[in-house]
DNA sequence: ACCTGAACACCGTTCAAGT
DNA sequence: ACCTGAACACCGTTCAAGT
């Protein structure tokens, strides 16, 4: 299980690092202080040097996993939804390269109230924001795309990684009732990508309806 | 911390329903069976005999929590549309009468794969597509819309259920940039059931339009 | 400055023993 | 039949001691 065996000195990001990868590699369950000592190479106690216990250690995970996408999104003038879109992109990558921390990622309260997960940090929460005032949005309208975002992008991954993690164990489950066998094709996990850009596509439409109140209804005659 | 004093014999289902109690009063990371033994007025070693351990009795916790839903949604004739509301509803009030539990009901791998959280036993599930497929859906569109309104659920929820826990503990977040600090209004809580209402009505809307594509669409004359 | 070893209180789980 | 007590292996965490 040791992985660092020629250690270069730890810090606090090399321990929150070695976390992720452990969780990766073994799942959340069976990550404990010692465990991930080991790992490093290292006994469990002097963890203590660089992150206060356990729970801040999940934190420092979850925040991690959420910052990664941040790399991503560079700030190209494209326009809020193309912003948006290739936000949500990148956090479902982000989400599929690490199916066992995402749980953590959702389900962690945030390090600041207002801040909804799957975003994790101010500053991520702030330059979406930022974005959408560029666009003309309202301080109502903003704050509302960013809660359906984020509800949207909980949502979703949070099925598609748990559904994932479902293929690999049992088979044998005997009561299924007769509707759900038969939908068995269509309720399977590789569907997930289509569905996913398909409710993009609708919170985009919608929000973009609000925005711009004179396009994409009927009745009212365009300009 | 002793509760059921005049203990009138243990079972599974007791010990379930004493440990959603449990979670809901001292929160999930206080739950150990040594400690909900004591709850029962039993030592811990004795929810053995009812339960196979401690992970079994927080998936049966998370399925008891969802299954909450199912005496609310009766098979009245409305229609699908109302039968998905009434249901969106009642998931919702079980969310919300449980915070605390309703993130093991949406991350703990469900019972059969196919079944996606925040439901979470075949029956609900078969129920749900019994409706759909009674009101002519084809099966790929019921299947479609379970999809999503499962991942509409799961993602609503846990926002308003992780963000209402939040509201509780720290104030003093030193660095809040500037716009999401403005904003701190738009981003609180109270706006979440008016938020879980219009995404509900948008998914729905969505639904319809695919259902009958003849209504509901710009540029076809209705009727 | 950084890590280890021992120690403490507490876990989940098993099982023989009690009633 | 149902619960307890003791036991085991393992936790998270603290802290004095080593280097």
């Amino acid at each position: 299980m040791a992985h660092d065996a020629a250690r270069p000195g730890l810090d606090r990001a090399r321990v929150v690092a070695a976390a992720v990868r452990f969780i990766d590699e073994y799942g959340l369950g069976e990550l404990t202080m010692r465990r991930l000592g080991a790992y490093l190479g290292v006994e469990g106690m002097a963890l203590y040097r660089y992150v206060p216990g356990r729970e801040a250690l999940l934190d420092a995970v979850a925040d991690a996993v959420a910052g990664e996408v941040a790399g991503e999104s560079r700030d190209l003038p494209d326009g809020w939804v193309e912003h948006l879109r290739r936000l949500a992109h990148g956090m479902r990558r982000v989400a599929l390269a690490h199916p066992e921390v995402f749980p953590l990622v959702a389900t962690r309260p945030a390090a600041a109230p207002l801040i909804r997960p799957p975003l994790r940090s101010p500053r991520a929460v702030e330059s979406l924001l930022r974005v959408l005032k560029a666009a003309g949005f309202p301080d109502d309208a903003a704050a509302a795309v960013y809660r359906s975002f984020s509800g949207f992008l909980l949502g979703h991954l949070l099925l598609e990684v748990t559904a994932a993690g479902m293929e690999t164990v049992s088979e044998q489950i005997p009561d299924i009732p007769p509707i759900v066998r038969r939908l068995r094709p269509q309720l399977t996990a590789d569907r997930a990508a289509i569905d996913f850009e398909e409710a993009l596509d609708a919170l985009l439409s919608r929000a973009e309806a609000r925005h711009r109140p004179r396009l994409g209804l009927p009745r009212i005659p365009q300009e």
